[in-house]
DNA sequence: ATGCAAATGATAATTATTATCATATGAAAA
DNA sequence: TTTTCATATGATAATAATTATCATTTGCAT
């Protein structure tokens, strides 16, 4: 009563080897260029709807933002992002919620997210040198 | 070396006050609907300018989304969204996130934030009732 | 009063995403 | 096989949220 036989195409078959292939978040977009010259007649909206019928079946992973990223692994991990280039790396910590509080309020826990920012080796080498970082 | 003089306009002052005055975390637009009695003549551009400023002034938190949505208050905590209704409520626990790998992967820690979903008490009470709940 | 930098609000532009719909595809039924 | 038919695709338009542009306004400092 989960994933309901999606059906095999090649362009979810190329979207998804794709997405796996990298160890990168890329965006619908970046991902749409990625392709291109595996199909190049794929309109973006396929890339989308795909995409966002993938992470529906759980195949994949989505990073929400603007614009949302996606990710082939989905094994339970956290992102940690740098603040001052953007780059998303791949966090495997367990980091555990107690539930008292969230008892209390009388919610019923269904899944949570760690979002980490930091300053990666590289930005923060250079923000040795540079007089200003930053663009959050 | 932190904020820096932040000009006081009356549109200023009713923003950050109405904003203040809620529990809820509203979207730009919600708060721009609340503050019209009060400011009948103010453009929503204002109203995202001034948040926005606001934010990066460290005056107000944000909750990142489609839409994003701001938060009056500052103090260090945590947010519960409802995965039905799409609620969100303040959850004050501690979590610690073991900085070990984040260390190992060269990163300088900034700032974490736990995004936490759940299933808020009605609409858990109203699941047992009907058929179908979420709508993520 | 006058000058002037900053803020505002109207408007247009942009970005990311989703909806619509005619056509294509491909597996199963006949 | 041909026909059927549900589903997927890609072109296009639409929408939602946010941001940019810019002429005008505001209000402190001369
Ligand atoms: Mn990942
Ligand atoms: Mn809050
Ligand atoms: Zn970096
Ligand atoms: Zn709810």
């Amino acid at each position: 009563m989960k994933t309901k036989n999606i059906k095999v195409t090649k362009q979810r078959e190329i979207i998804l080897d794709e997405l796996r292939s990298l160890v990168t978040h890329p965006t619908a977009d970046e991902l749409y260029t990625n392709i291109k010259s595996r199909l190049p007649r794929v309109g973006l909206c396929t890339v989308y709807r795909n995409l966002e019928r993938f992470y529906k079946e759980g195949l994949i992973g989505k990073i929400k933002g603007k614009p949302c990223r996606y990710d082939g692994k989905i094994e339970s991990h956290n992102h940690i992002k740098c603040i001052n280039c953007g780059k998303i790396e791949d966090l495997f910590v367990d980091i555990p919620v107690d539930t008292v509080e969230i008892d209390k309020l009388g919610y019923k826990l269904h899944s949570y997210k760690v979002e980490i920012n930091g300053l990666c080796r590289k930005c923060n080498k250079e923000s040795g040198r540079k007089k200003h970082v930053n663009k959050t």
